[in-house]
DNA sequence: ATGGCTTCATAGTGAAGA
């Protein structure tokens, strides 16, 4: 069983390398963010052809995300319950036999904004929610781009990003409240190699340079966290022509 | 250097991302 997420900026551009992704990878779920199209422009057919279905919750221009697996998906929960919201940032559903949630936690902007308190409402909203979610589905994976650097070692350079939106503390203290619902940062399960990101700004070549920081992140429950057998960011998609700024991030179950 | 790119909506620029 391997579960994967990306942020792909745009799904309409990205859709080749998404394709692509799927042939070379064969992931059971992959998550996308940042669809940025409404549900009527989603490519089911394309999708289908390379042996997927979807589920969706889409807008024009900003946000949308969507859970493509090969298994049919059910129970599908769109937005997140409790916090009416126009953005369209989260979509949950179970597939064989596992919860799959698919975030685009807000970025947050600037830590003195308006969208830095709505991030932290949101992300407050979430855990109240997994709280509930934990308790009806055991295995549960929530996969996405948290927005969040969890730690200093998941920044390329601490002490220019020091206190800045993505890696403020308020945000780490929210990352953390959500493991401390007893999810498990898949990537942390394995040894990894040193400045490992996900993902790279468009600007001042910071992917050559490899000026990252970690925002995507796969959590786990406790079931699943003990069967996972591996958990990796895959570079590769980065490196081609119009790239997203994010990579896939890809966990392993067992069985 | 508060910029640098990229996308989208739009028809010359502005917002937003992270």
């Amino acid at each position: 069983m391997k579960l994967a997420t990306w942020n792909v900026n745009s799904l309409k551009v990205r859709l080749p390398h998404v394709l692509d992704w799927l042939a070379a990878n064969q992931p059971d779920v992959l998550c996308l963010q940042e669809t940025k199209q409404e549900d009527s422009q989603f490519p089911v057919d394309e999708l289908q052809q390379a042996g997927y279905q979807a589920v969706f919750s889409g807008q024009k221009t900003y946000n949308g995300v969507a859970i493509i697996s090969k298994a049919v998906a059910t129970e599908v929960v769109y937005g997140l319950p409790g916090f009416p919201d126009e953005q369209k940032r989260l979509i949950a559903a179970t597939v064989n036999g596992i919860r799959v949630v698919c975030v685009y936690v807000p970025n947050g902007q600037s830590v003195d904004s308006d969208k830095y308190r709505y991030k932290l409402a949101w992300l407050a909203a979430l855990r109240e929610w997994l709280k509930q979610e934990l308790g009806r589905y055991p295995k549960l994976a929530l996969l996405g781009d948290y927005n969040i650097a969890p730690e200093d070692r998941d920044v390329h350079d601490p002490q220019a990003w020091a206190g800045n939106v993505l890696v403020s503390e308020p945000e780490r203290a929210a990352f953390h409240a959500l493991e401390q619902l007893g999810l498990r940062d898949s990537f942390r399960l394995f040894g990894q190699p040193e400045k490992s990101y996900s993902w790279w700004d468009y600007r001042m070549m910071a992917f050559r340079r490899n000026m990252g920081l970690r925002i995507d992140h796969i959590l786990l429950s406790a079931p699943l966290a003990q069967n996972c057998t591996g958990c990796a960011i895959d570079r590769a998609p980065r490196k081609l022509e119009r790239p997203s700024d994010h990579a896939p991030v890809v966990a392993d179950l067992a069985g």
